[in-house]
Formats: structure tokens, sequence, C-alpha cells
DNA sequence: TTCCTTTATCGTTGATCTGCGATCGATGCT
DNA sequence: AGCATCGATCGCAGATCAACGATAAAGGAA
């Protein structure tokens, strides 16, 4: 990916478009919530403070495993976070990285 | 489930998450911007107000058709929209569109 | 008309996503 | 110890994405 291909000319235009390094973040955190299903977990997140693996597994008409899938994307966005409790996972919203996402799209 | 287990407001809710519409939309605009190239598109006809493909073509390092693709791709989302204007077509942000992604982030 | 420019689309290749069942690891309980 | 439960991971299928070059379609200029 990103091969840079040179195009010919470089300053037809008097704005240039600097090379965001937050664009990759943006994206990133974006495609976290690119999925309906996604989505929904988030709102869950937020409007449970904590909760059980199993019991987001329930508000989904999904499997286990496919659910476990999304939580493990969400988390590796940095949304989520996953805290050991004994035999269960307790999942809880990142409210930093959800900060970070809001300033992304407000300053839009 | 419901088995009274006193967790932290991990209690059962009879609450159905599925066949969310407000969660597809969501999704799918999320999925518009959750891309780097995209992210710098929007960010750049922001900043333009309006401009050509071309335009968008010589600020990133892709090719043609990519970067149509992406546009194509920003467009079914509602979040641009094209006029043409001779040979040309002209890209520009659809302001509402974009504030009802903002109003879905800031409303997590 | 013929040519040139601008943009969209086609066709291909490889990578990634999504969904599921099955299975494995870890923990708690009896 | 043995067993049940919870959650992550594997492996497979099908679908979609991302990137490119090549080409087509449409309008302006010569």
């Amino acid at each position: 990916m990103a091969k840079t291909t040179k195009k010919k000319s470089c300053d037809s235009t008097p704005v240039k478009l600097k090379s965001d390094p937050t664009a990759e973040d943006f994206a990133k955190l974006a495609w976290a919530i690119a999925h309906p299903a996604r989505v929904q977990i988030v709102r869950f997140l937020i409007g449970r403070e904590a909760c059980m693996c199993g019991e987001i597994v329930n508000q989904l008409p999904l499997a286990q495993s496919t659910v476990s899938q999304h939580l493990k994307i969400l988390k590796e966005s940095g949304l989520i976070q996953g805290e050991v409790d004994g035999p269960k996972v307790c999942y809880c919203i990142n409210e930093d990285r959800l900060q970070k996402l809001k300033s992304f799209v407000t300053e839009l």
C-alpha cells in the first residue's frame, strides 16, 4: 500500500495537502465504529459503564465468536478496554480514546 | 442468565439492540472516512469549499482511478457531492450529511 | 470533423472483513 | 480431582476493499 507513484505536476495549486499523520489515526478510529454491530457495542458500553462479554453477546444477534472478534477490533483501536475479572472479562469504554474520536470529527 | 448476580451495574436489561437503523447509518458514515485517503479528501474539500477531481488527484500519492473510487465511496455515503461542470466535475461537502456524522459522534 | 482533456468504469490481483462452528485455556465450583 | 462456564482463537467460507493500468464516455478546442 502507498507505493507513492508520484504524479507529474505538484504545484499547480497554491494549497498543498500536508501529509497528515493524524489521518491514519482518524481512519483507524473511524474504522472501529464502521460496522453496525460495533456501533451498538460502543453505545451499549457507554450506557452501561462496564459489563461482561457475555452480556454483550446476549444483546446481539451474532455468535459469541463473532462478537469476540468485534470486541477485539474495538480493543485494538483503543476505544474500549477489557479487564480480566476471574473467569470473565469486564469491558469498558476508554474515555480518552473516545474523546479523541470526538475531537477528530468535531474539528472537521 | 438473569441470576441475580450482584455485579457492578451489570444486571439483565431486556433492551434489544438488533436492527438499529441509526447504527447502520452511523456505520455507513464512519465507513466513509475509515480510510486515510478519504479523511484527507474530506478535509481538503472542507478547506476548499469546492474543487475539481483532478485537483484532489494531484494532492494524493494515488492513481487517478483509485482516487475516483474513493470519491465514489464518499459520494455514496452522502458526505460529498459532485456537480458536472462541462468536462469536469466539481466536488463539495454535503454540510447536512457532515453535520449528521458530527451529531452521531458527539451524541455518543 | 479530429484531437485533447477530464472523469468514470472495467478487469485483475492480492489483502482484509465477516460470519460461523469447533476448539482451546483459564477460572471457579463441587 | 473432575466438571462447568466464560471468553479467545483457529479454520473455513464468501464477500468486499484497495490498488493499479487500460479503456470508455463526454465535453471543449482546434
